[in-house]
DNA sequence: GATAATTTTGTTATGGTATAACAACTCAAA
DNA sequence: TTTGAGTTGTTATACCATAACAAAATTATC
């Protein structure tokens, strides 16, 4: 696990703040190959790859953008490839679905059982995943007293990030002080 | 606006209690009326046609089936037809989109503004749909400690209503005891 | 190591969801 | 009655996802 605390401000990469993301990359992967290895699973080629293109930013990448990447790197680009790793991760818990967008991100606890709530920036489509037990506690709750028993959860919040609302702050203020 | 108090026991349409759905129809076009008349929105044949097939039953209605159904009945039957009539209800706030499930259903609060919270049986492919502060209020809450505005909400849980879990639990009675 | 069983990948085809772009029509206001 | 806005018709296309079966690679068993 080679962790480089190199301090990058690597925008284009789509990370919610700034912060070194190859030690995000690098922790996705290690947890990973730990997982597979525990779990008698096969981290292929083309799948552990799909995971590191899904990881190059925090922003959900779709099938078919994975697809593209996967075809230039010379892996088969039929659909079923990309859609046999998805699923793969997906199954795995490495990668979550974004129903709203039809697309995926690298989760950041794969290493713990948990269901994604996401915070989606609608500016600058960053996805934070967020855990909050109170609420998932009381959807649950609230669930039962319908009598209907939980099995998973789609909690996908749109909105405007905190980076994105200081940038929309600041170019109001140049506008009325123009 | 006709009530009919007629006592139906309608299992295909897909309900998710035994109730008059009639009268969820009932009201829910004539709030679509009220509605669209206040703000100077035209319900136009398509389009109330479109919010009718869609409130059929409480399961959502994908847009295809539903442009089969406005097909059947000899309105025009390329997609945007039912796109167009969809964006027009979903605006309106008459339907919501369950993105989980690609598909739309009836919004039987259009009249106060609201997000839509579902819970959705894996068995019987109903929704019902639920509102709760406290959850909302609390979302909110979290969102802004992470300095993220919140703008809107996919809350989607799925699992087994009431109902099926009764007749899983009847199914299983019999299996044991045969 | 050879063989068989299992898993993974290749390949072709198809189905399902959604929008772009522009023309024609309808309706209400000016 | 022209004008203009909104709505609908039409064609084409883009994007998302899976079915079905063949081939290859990996692993297990002999
Ligand atoms: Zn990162
Ligand atoms: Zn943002
Ligand atoms: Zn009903
Ligand atoms: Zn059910």
């Amino acid at each position: 696990m080679t962790k480089l605390h190199s301090h990058q401000h690597d925008h284009d990469a789509g990370h919610a703040h700034d912060h070194n993301h190859n030690h995000c990359i690098d922790t996705a992967l290690a947890t990973a190959e730990t997982l597979c290895i525990e779990q008698g699973q096969r981290l292929t080629k083309v799948r552990r790859r799909a995971l590191e293109l899904i990881w190059e930013s925090h922003r959900p990448l779709g099938a078919y953008q994975l697809l593209a990447k996967l075809a230039e790197e010379g892996f088969n680009s039929a659909p079923p490839t990309v859609y046999r790793a998805l699923d793969f991760l997906l199954a795995a818990g490495l990668i979550h679905k974004v129903e709203s967008m039809n697309a995926y991100l690298g989760c950041a606890h794969a290493d713990r059982a948990h269901k994604g709530y996401f915070l989606i920036c609608d500016e600058c489509h960053n996805v934070m995943e967020f855990d909050y037990q109170d609420i998932h506690a009381a959807l649950i709750a609230k669930a039962a007293k319908q009598g209907f028993e939980l099995r998973a959860e789609t909690i996908e919040l749109t909105g405007l990030c905190a980076d994105c609302k200081a940038k929309a702050t600041d170019a109001a203020a140049v506008g009325t002080s123009a």
